[in-house]
DNA sequence: AGCACGCCGACT
DNA sequence: GTCGGCGTGCTC
């Protein structure tokens, strides 16, 4: 017999649970949804606990009885439960938020469009391992956990409401550049943990490798694979959910959100391209995949492995302090050489192609062999200045400069859509010395048309590829060989494999080094090298140029020479005497408001409240203007909690939250990001 | 987050 | 006189 009392959690800002009478049928059950009445109306609940005896503090005519179990049979269990409590109390959201991160349709994650077809990274074709592959697979499943019982300390931060310490996790990092075949060993490792009668978990970044990896796991794992991605229509996500629930599907491929999937007995969680952005979530709960991996891996006592040609800041310390076993694949499997890669400086350049990177273009035509270009910034041209008077045409919404697209004949704003017409004159003095200058993908595509009129060029941004399958359709045709140059921006950086390509050209490397974020260098660095990683695969002649304004560059100069360590030597030591991350711990607060007096009034508040209890160890940055003041007409502030650790931020940062929530302000946003990825 | 209740301005 | 603006308070 059911017990008659539940505790209730809603997807709602909330930060405590409701008590319930049981339903009339006697169904209901911890880890199932139900629809109950709150307040004037009747909302899907979770249900987190159930006791015999009735709650305390509640009068017992208040108390209403849930009215519909949703479930036949549980969606969580308690180990999901203990993973949303430290979700929720970690990333301070509410339980019943983070309980609906975790379920199918508990709320919709913002979708990325569809695509992503590429060659497998699998090494060679009969599968058999090279010497150090298998080693890397033996030193994964080796029983001991690297390094001290801290291991993962600034991955997982001590948590604020002291729960049991968390059991060290046995972590590897396959390090290795692009086609040294980590995928074929995280195949293999699946396998073992399958074997041993464990399910998989393997996380590929947001759309681009996906996938590749879904297939390859499906090849090889048949009617045990299951898919998560965000492109999946709710019912086939759904139905991959129940099968997973069912214990029917044990290796488990997807996108950040798969890290939540029901796996049964779970022995691995596999983090391929570990550097890569979209594990962060963007809203809330804004949480990062690795570090809910490595919550529950401690919880099921499983295994976490990750990978990447350009691990991120924080991986990189964990490896050089031995609280991460790191394993090298050195050797190109395909036997492709790595690329040789040079840096051109734009400077004097008429245009926005060097010499040097026509000349290689036309060689590579030449040789009947493909061109991939990159660039990180759609349009046209990038913004409009008058000579004379300084004046800069901006969003009329947002804080930025219009780029002017070309093919629409309009300025467009990139943030919020807004559009103007061009001015002929500037629109502040009347000077004709006034124009766009800077150059984006639409400009590039163009210039490189008019240079070479035989070759056949094909632009993929989000502007190009905007129609459902655009992407997938250039990207076929550029397979088959039919396109001699693919031009574009993010899109074609990440993952994509062509054999036919011998030179990738970077047209722009420093655009992301002006912007006011820690992570500037680390992007920048990372971008290149996988960029890079495009070129050559398959032929021992690859060839990468890189164009930038700032060849002298820390980032630049590593990622040419294709120096990992050299890099991270040097920015770790910028990081530690800047103190930021890995050196520190962030939690970062964003106010949103249509009044920007509100905005300010706010984040003030938020920045006393948090004075009140911040140790002296740990220290507030701001309260300051975002990098972008105003998006879409919201004015936006923001403030920064600094300390050497979580807990010297951690609690300061819980109790301003809590104080403000009981009296907060009604027309204003507030967004709390811990470990936030980007400052901007 | 909803959805109410509640107390001040211009409409048939 | 009422319809309706959105300020603030609560939801087992």
């Amino acid at each position: 017999m059911a017990p008659p009392y539940f505790e209730l959690v809603f997807d709602l800002p909330l930060n405590r649970s409701y008590s319930y009478r049981g339903d009339e049928k006697g169904a209901a059950a911890v880890g199932k949804r139900v629809m109950a009445p709150f307040g004037r109306r009747e909302v899907l609940g979770f249900v987190v606990a159930e006791s015999e005896a009735p709650p305390e503090g509640v009068p017992m005519e208040a108390i209403k009885a849930i009215r519909r179990v949703v479930d036949a049979l549980p969606v969580f269990g308690k180990d999901e439960i203990e993973l949303a409590r430290w979700i929720s109390s970690y990333y301070l959201c509410g339980l019943g938020e983070a309980v609906a991160a975790m379920i199918p349709s508990g709320r919709r994650e913002v979708s990325a469009p569809a695509f992503a077809e590429e060659e497998l990274d699998t090494g060679r074709a009969d599968h058999s391992l090279s010497e150090e592959q298998s080693k890397a697979l033996d030193s994964i499943w080796s029983s001991d956990t690297a390094g001290t019982d801290s291991a993962g300390a600034s991955l997982v931060a001590p948590m604020p409401p002291p729960s049991a310490t968390p059991a060290p996790v046995s972590m590897s990092y396959l390090y290795g550049i692009t086609g040294s075949g980590k995928t074929e060993v995280f195949l293999r490792a699946a396998e073992r943990a399958l074997a041993a009668g464990k399910s998989v978990i393997y996380l590929v970044p947001e759309i681009s490798l996906t996938h590749q990896v879904v297939e390859a796991v499906a090849a090889r794992f048949g009617p045990v694979a299951a898919t998560l991605h965000s492109s999946m229509t709710p019912s086939a996500r759904l139905s991959e959910w129940n099968r997973i629930l069912a214990g029917e599907a044990r290796v488990i491929v997807g996108a950040r959100s798969a890290v939540f999937a029901p796996a049964r007995e779970l022995g691995l969680v596999i983090i391929d391209e570990e550097h890569d952005g979209s594990y962060k979530s963007g809203n809330s709960p804004r949480y990062h995949a690795r570090q809910v991996a490595l919550k529950r891996c401690a919880i099921a006592g499983a295994r976490l492995v990750m990978g990447s040609a350009t691990p991120s800041a924080e991986a990189w310390k964990l490896m050089r302090d031995g609280a991460i076993r790191r394993l090298d694949l050195t050797s190109r499997l395909s036997g492709g050489a790595p690329p040789a890669i040079r840096a051109v400086s734009l400077e004097g350049t008429n245009g926005c192609l060097t010499d040097e990177l026509k000349r290689e273009i036309r060689a590579t035509a030449q040789v009947g062999r493909q061109t991939i270009l990159f660039l990180n910034r759609r349009g046209f041209a990038y913004f409009y200045r008058c000579k004379a008077c300084g004046f800069e045409l901006a969003c009329k919404h947002c804080s930025v400069s219009l780029t002017y697209h070309k093919s629409r004949g309009r300025a467009l704003c990139h943030y919020c859509g807004y559009s103007t017409v061009v001015p002929s004159s500037c629109p502040e003095c009347g000077s004709l010395e006034a124009g766009f200058a800077g150059f984006g993908t639409e400009m590039i595509e163009e210039e490189v048309a008019r240079t070479f009129p035989d070759l056949r060029i094909r632009r993929a941004d989000a502007d190009a590829t905007s129609r459902k399958g655009a992407l997938k359709e250039t990207l076929d045709i550029f397979r088959t060989g039919a396109i001699d140059i693919l031009l574009g921006t993010q899109m074609v950086a990440k993952g994509l494999n062509f054999p036919g390509v011998r030179l990738v050209g970077v047209v722009l490397a420093d655009t992301g080094l002006h912007l006011p974020d820690f992570r500037a260098a680390e992007r920048t660095f990372s971008l290149i090298v996988q960029v890079a990683g495009r070129a050559g695969r398959y032929f021992p002649d690859g060839r990468v140029i890189v164009q930038t304004y700032r060849p002298n560059e820390e980032s630049i100069m590593r990622a040419c020479a294709l120096d990992v360590e050299g890099f991270w030597a040097a920015e770790l030591k910028q990081r530690e005497a800047l103190g930021f991350p890995p050196y520190s711990r962030l939690v970062r607060f964003v106010v949103r408001s249509r009044d920007a007096p509100t905005a300010d009034r706010v984040i003030r508040r938020l920045a006393s409240l948090c004075r009140e209890s911040l140790p002296p160890s740990a220290e507030l940055l701001g309260p300051a203007e975002c990098p972008i003041a105003v998006i879409a007409s919201n004015a936006r502030r923001q403030l920064i909690l600094r300390g050497p650790d979580m807990g010297s931020v951690h609690g300061a940062a819980r109790r301003a939250l809590a104080a403000y929530e009981a009296d907060k302000d009604r027309n204003a946003y507030v967004e709390v990001d811990v470990d936030p990825v980007s400052l901007l």
